[in-house]
RNA sequence: GGAGAGAUGGCCGAGCUCGGUUGAAGGCGUCUGACUCGAAAUCAGAUGUGGGGGUAACUCCACCGGGGGUUCGAAUCCCUCUCUCUCCGCCA
């Protein structure tokens, strides 16, 4: 949610920073509405002050036995006004708040503008991809060969987009979740989390993926439930209605959540297997921090999530989101994108984004400083990593000859000391 | 799932029977001042959040788990939802 303040007194600049979004709002009913909103505000506030007065008159001719019921007629009449005017106040709300709800976050000065993801720039690559002297299988083909993917019982146990990992797919996938975890926790100071996989309406509302995008979200049937799309939201929803206090920022978490997406409308052939599952596993990082930090703390969030590609050896890059790219929380995005062999390009394993205060506003999450006052503070997450998408760079990356795959180093002890998967 | 009890400020905890200067006693904590070489102890004072108006001093409105109702007036009465605890049942 943005700021009414920016909103009120700015709305010019913010409908600007909008329009770098390539979509179009129109805020002109808002205005009528706010407008309307907060007269009815002061005539009921007005009403309310007489009725107080009132009611201690009342007690006090009550306590003295004097007459009561002229006021009483009096005030019998200013409660059924102020009643209708909150009437008229919870229309105006009800029609303002969901279009606040619904505007995005403003993009940050620093955000490139640009159109679409054609126009992120390259902000910097590490590493090189391997060259082959055969013809490069996709995950696909590997995950067959070496029997530990299969689409084909993920979809007959659910449907389309569901895998099933078998042997040392499943534990080369627990393996990463656990490397991760571990570097995470030992080496950049998170506090490891293990939150629920289900939230409620108003966690999904916070950090925003309600009420604009419920068509993404898996809703249970009997309650109001949404299994997480991310681990972004229980754990940003961990402080919710919540003041930290100063002593205790910046504050990080990190936690490994299965993550459910419906992908409505995502179909597409670079698209296949491991790459856009409903069902995927990531290792998510959230930090809660001083607004004035926020920015530093985004560039360091990123290097914890090219940390681990770098440890595990894979070429990528970093890409920052341009405007008509970001995301609708987000007032800046890096992507990381590894290197997949098979589709000669960069595919999108971690996202990092700074929400400034758009998160804690909608989830009210504040500080209190020193001198005890309470301020705003700022959100931030990225993913590090998405563990499908990172077995499936692993497995394309790391292929042999021979139709083996080579585990990196440091996964190794995670693997009970195994140097590569190989055909049986 | 059944039966019962409860939810009050940063924390503990009174108030709810009998609705009326109760934003809410008391205690703890925190802050300021006094005392002290300093600290502790003691004493005095201060100490919620959000919103509106005002340059400011200040002032007004709302908030006692959420929502609704009764009433001139609700922390207090009624309804409803959520959560917590105890007992029973079921269960990894």
């Amino acid at each position: 949610m943005l700021a009414l303040k920016d909103l009120r007194e700015g709305l010019d600049l913010v409908q600007d920073r909008i329009a770098l979004r390539q979509i179009d709002i129109s805020f002109d009913e808002w205005i009528g509405l706010d407008r309307r909103q907060r007269d009815l505000k002061k005539q009921i506030e007005g009403l309310k002050y007489k009725k107080n007065k009132a009611s201690g008159q009342i007690a006090k001719r009550k306590k003295e036995n004097a007459p009561i019921e002229p006021i009483l007629e009096e005030m019998k009449q200013v409660s059924d006004e102020v009643a209708k005017l909150e009437g008229a106040l919870r229309q105006t709300e009800a029609e303002i708040n969901p279009f606040l709800l619904r505007l995005p976050n403003l993009p940050h000065t620093s955000v490139p503008i640009g159109k679409n993801e054609r126009d992120n720039p390259e902000i910097r690559r590490w590493g090189k991809g391997p060259s082959f002297s055969f013809q490069p299988l996709t995950h696909l083909e590997i995950g067959e060969r070496l029997d530990i993917l299969d689409f084909k019982r993920g979809a007959k146990i659910t449907g389309t987009r569901f895998a099933l990992y078998k042997g040392w797919g499943a534990r080369l996938e627990r393996a990463l979740i656990n490397f991760m975890l571990d570097l995470h926790v030992n080496e950049h100071g998170y506090k490891e989390m293990l939150p629920p996989f289900i939230v409620n309406g108003e966690s999904m509302t916070a950090t925003g993926q309600l009420p604009k995008f419920e068509e993404d979200l898996y809703k249970l049937k009997d309650d109001d439930y949404f299994l997480i799309p991310t681990a972004e939201v229980p754990l940003t929803n961990i402080h919710r209605e919540e003041t930290l206090l100063e002593s205790q920022l910046p504050l990080s978490y990190v936690a490994y959540t299965p993550c459910f997406r419906r992908e409505a409308g995502t179909y597409g052939n670079e698209s296949r297997g491991l790459i856009r599952q409903h069902q995927f596993n990531k290792v998510e990082l959230v930090t809660f921090s001083f607004p004035d930090e926020s920015y530093d703390l985004l560039e360091k969030l990123l290097t914890h999530a090219e940390e681990v590609l770098k440890r595990l050896g894979l070429h990528y890059r970093v890409v920052s989101l341009c405007t008509g790219d970001l995301g609708f929380s987000s007032a800046k995005t890096y992507d990381v994108e590894v290197w997949l062999p098979s589709q000669k390009t960069y595919r999108e394993i971690s996202s990092c984004s700074n929400f400034e205060a758009f998160q804690a506003r909608r989830a009210r999450i504040r500080y209190r400083n020193r001198e005890g006052k309470v301020l705003p503070l700022h959100t931030l997450n990225g993913s590090a990593l998405a563990v499908g998408r990172t077995v499936v760079a692993l497995l394309e990356n790391y292929q042999q000859a021979d139709g083996s795959v080579l585990i990196p180093e440091c996964l190794r002890p995670y693997m009970g000391g195994l140097k590569a998967i190989e055909t049986n």
